[in-house]
DNA sequence: TATGAATGAGTTTTCATTCAT
DNA sequence: GATGAATGAAAACTCATTCAT
């Protein structure tokens, strides 16, 4: 039963992101046991309240970004290309509305969990990394520090309901992008694809 | 007597709209009217419910927002500073925040309200000549159309707690601008005044 | 309203004193509003949670108590007959109950309130006081400490079915005070009210 | 492997019985599974609900306060001196606390039991003898019934924390025996054994 | 057979909204 | 008109009991 309950224990983290990210943290625990396909008590069981819930999802997210930002430096051919892959995963998780929501509740334990420590230190580290060998490239601007990179991290927007969210997302990250890039195509052609190719 | 009426009606308002921004919109009616220094009974006889408040919130600021473009295109030497001056002023006014709040409650009523929807075209009236002016200046990139301003108006970023949210703020505008500029200086100095000096 | 409100909360006390005494100290605050006839709500603006209203129930026992304790002292002819007074009175507000529940949820309180503080000090001093006084007069066994009457202010038994509460506990006094007593009758008639005849 | 079911049994039994007196009838089933060391699906094999096993622990205790009062009739050189020994027993067992809490679950089932019916009437028979013997050597009061003795095993008090609970229980024992015994020394020694002196 | 995971009914608690004063 | 008390529906949370492993 020791399976039963892993995979259980994941959909509720499954659909707990889900729902969190959909109707906020406020979502009722039974609406988020449903999508899990649980009863309330069983998520009560592994989580003993709503904080630990955000908690497990936040942790799962983190560590989702620092494999993110890992992949995207070992993968793309230099570092202004990982950047961008970067800050657009962190821009698809809607890292923003993680984070602003799970600072004011766990304000606290944030900084002492290892685990959380551990995945931020990771991501912290890379950005550093990336940030710095990009600007050594000259692809990046000289001038912005990884604070403010840390800062576009967490960009959200207002997406109108006439937009797809992710779109929206796409665009406004790509416009921030070139906000950081030091040359600029001398004939930059239209659209999204275009505007964003990294070299 | 309609005076004092008036006053309670602008105090809750206020209270309102920093409450809605501190504790979000979820936050006790009664809250509310603590902090407008008025019993709950009086609020709810301004405000028949939670929704109509949100609304008068929304109609305050649209206004507001509204005014300052306005202003902003009348007082500023060529459009692009206009631009920048207003995109400032929305992520002062975090009007990110603001719109996702308000949008998933009040959808419906946002279309047919005559206040509301003339305070939106004011907006969007202007944000498509400070656009229109200052691509013919030269000075923004032709790439980038109205309703992409228009999504940067709601930019929102999580500021961690050694930062000071306005500073936070200002500074990733100034990077968004200068994605949306056309030149780049050849020698960017540093600091967030000179990189985003508009002119 | 106010004279409403003080109303409602003095039924509400009223009502929580029957059903702790009845069903215990966990029965559904839900019953103890429908018994004051009002509803919950209510209930908990008055005393936020259950502890709460245990409190404002001790409270109201021992400020009873206190009273009860003076009254005593200042009508019977002498200390022996005020004390037994005392401890039937006791053994009808069932203390040791009442005792027994409060303390291991309220602990930490118990030694800061105010008005409990005074309310026991005042009891506390009557007990050393009549039991100085009836043993002064001959009346009680000189080997008995104020310490031990406090003891037996809370004694408690188990009334089976066929008995009425009160008149087991009104026995079990009686036998108790006799014990507390120097004397003993030559004849001692049988019944209770022979038997615990104060003097 | 019919051996481990025994002490499994056991083992709940003694945990059921420390937890009931801890924390009181409504502990958590898990909680004394835990204290056996064994799961709530072990307990629940045995107890098939919660009154099950109170059940269990009554007929424990019962049978072990039959034990108890033959072995004080058998041992003891007079009635007198094995009624005391009785009732320090009962007072020992919580014997009152144990009443209250299984009279109000178990009622309808209590008298037709045979276990516990002939637990019950050794004990009765037994204090009616002592009662009986207890009059007729001299040594206790004529004008007390066995049903009032009966009363006095269920004998319970509140004690404050900075006493024993076994302490303060021995004293009003003490206390409520010299209530019941006829002579009264002429000169009452100090303390708790003299005073209580059987003999 | 032992285990502990899952379930869901029952309680507690909160708060939007109504209403008596 | 203002006030804050009352209400009750809704959400959080607990735990007795069942059941899959």
């Amino acid at each position: 039963m020791r399976a039963d309950a892993q995979r259980n224990r994941d959909q509720i983290v499954a659909a707990a992101q889900i729902h969190f990210r959909e109707s906020g943290f406020d979502v009722p625990m039974e609406e988020i046991a449903r999508g899990a396909g649980v009863g309330v008590g069983t998520l009560y069981r592994r989580f003993p309240d709503r904080d630990s819930l955000i908690w497990a999802t936040a942790q799962a997210v983190l560590r989702d970004l620092a494999d993110m930002a890992e992949t995207a430096w070992r993968e793309e051919p230099d570092a202004w290309a990982a950047l961008c892959r970067f800050l657009r995963g962190c821009a698809e998780r809607r890292l923003g509305a993680l984070a602003s929501a799970i600072e004011p509740r766990l304000h606290a334990s944030i900084q002492s969990d290892p685990e959380l420590r551990s995945s931020r230190q990771t991501v912290s580290d890379l950005v550093e990394r990336m940030t710095a060998a990009a600007k050594a490239d000259g692809a990046m601007r000289p001038d912005v520090s990884p604070a403010e990179v840390g800062l576009l991290m967490t960009v959200r927007i207002y997406t109108p309901s006439d937009m797809s969210d992710d779109q929206a997302m796409r665009r406004v990250v790509d416009i921030v992008l070139d906000g950081l890039r030091t040359g600029r195509e001398p004939d930059p052609r239209k659209a999204t694809q275009a505007r964003s190719g990294c070299r």
